[in-house]
DNA sequence: CCCAAACTGACAGGTTATGTCAGTTGTGTT
DNA sequence: AACACAACTGACATAACCTGTCAGTTTGGG
């Protein structure tokens, strides 16, 4: 089995983003060229997204990982359960996600062939579309690359006002969804309701981890107060 | 890759729980005994959980399967959202099969390289663990199996009652979990709050799939009431 | 004890994978 | 426009691997 251990291996070392030519693959794996190539046709008939441009070299533009996992009926279930709830609770783009991925492991016929495509869950988490939703994927964008946002926001009140802030986390609250960000308007800590989020704006910006800023003093400064 | 496909179709036939021997798998994917006796070191070797026993035949407990899936990083993080709401939002044992599931997948090395451990996404879908929820997967059972339970319900209002019901799906409701069913002591369909039921007990009693008591029904009838 | 069926080893023959070589075709650079 | 680079393709010999056959051994159950 050295061949199929070398076509994950080549998916493992080309998913680092970065160009990679057939020479370098072949040395590291200790093949020809000509073996590289045959490979790439493997994988590319295996529908790893894998692309390679003449005169350039092999790009994997999707992060992608291909571990044969073994999943118990539990996990399965589990993983069908979460799906419907991202598939009814998070924005457009984790929605469209969460079902190509059920999809994807629905496809394979050792499940079809046991769930009689329901699991019984109903997932009603959700009214229809709310209006700041179209804002989360910059929103968790900016969460994980530490991206200043300039959002418009209408408080609870009623009261508009425009802020740059330093998305820290998105955080689910069964049926709310809001975001904990250090707000450079009033100095201090804020958790922005997505649905009252009506301007979101990438500002191009990045924030470094400032002591005292960061997403863990939040959380210990809320366990704080609700000692007192 | 003839082997490859035949590995693959060997775990999807003995995965159904019953015993297969050598013999039978050898005719069905015709080859001889001598290379499913190669292909089950290899499975075992691959980590694949086939139990062999002389003289009986092979067995495959732990319901598995193994679809080499490419994931994009998108699909990553809404799987990674569905088990946090899982491991916050559902019970015990959906909680446990999460939190295994989402490590099988982070402990493959492509992920552990690319996410720092966090997604940003912060779950507090439930206060501590619900009265009712250790009844939950025995529900979950009865849903698949359609299998009627005997229930102690305590109503908003405070009364108590036992009753006998046919149990058709759970629902999540952002916050709160109930069971739609039909309800065999007020003979009309119910939904119960799970953490208002207080004892919850399998009657062994299966339930036939009858007209006008399905979980379509009840959907459709709930439908029709907001159409007024 | 006997049977069934999992297991093991050896070897020949077939199939597949690989390396070598000799090209062609795009892409980006000078 | 010429050039370098690297993806691609085809052909063929050889090496590596897979498979079937055969002849056993081991283990659990009746």
């Amino acid at each position: 089995m050295r061949r199929a251990e070398r076509l994950a291996e080549i998916v493992e070392i080309v998913r680092d983003g970065r160009l990679h030519t057939a020479r370098d693959l072949a040395e590291s794996l200790e093949v020809s060229d000509r073996t590289i190539y045959r490979d790439m046709d493997t994988l590319a008939a295996s529908g790893v997204p894998i692309e390679g441009e003449r005169g350039v070299g092999y790009l994997l533009r999707e992060p992608v990982f291909l571990p044969p996992l073994a999943l118990s009926s539990t996990e399965l279930e589990a993983l069908s359960l979460g799906m419907a709830i991202v598939r009814e609770a998070a924005d457009p783009e984790l929605q469209e996600a969460a079902m190509t991925l059920l999809g994807k492991v629905e496809g394979h016929a050792s499940i079809r062939r046991r769930s009689p495509k329901s699991w019984g869950f109903g997932v009603y988490a959700f009214e229809q579309a709310k209006p700041g939703f179209v804002h989360m994927p910059l929103i968790r964008r900016a969460v994980q690359e530490r991206l200043k946002l300039r959002i418009t926001y209408v408080s609870l009140a009623g009261d508009k006002s425009e802020r740059i802030i330093r998305p820290l986390q998105t955080d689910y609250w069964g049926r709310v969804w809001t975001c904990s960000a250090w707000c450079e308007l009033r100095n201090a800590f804020r958790a922005f309701r997505i649905d009252r989020i009506s301007g979101c704006f990438d500002t191009n910006e990045h924030f470094d981890v400032e002591h005292g800023k960061t997403i863990e003093d939040y959380l210990e400064k809320i366990a704080k107060t609700f000692e007192n």
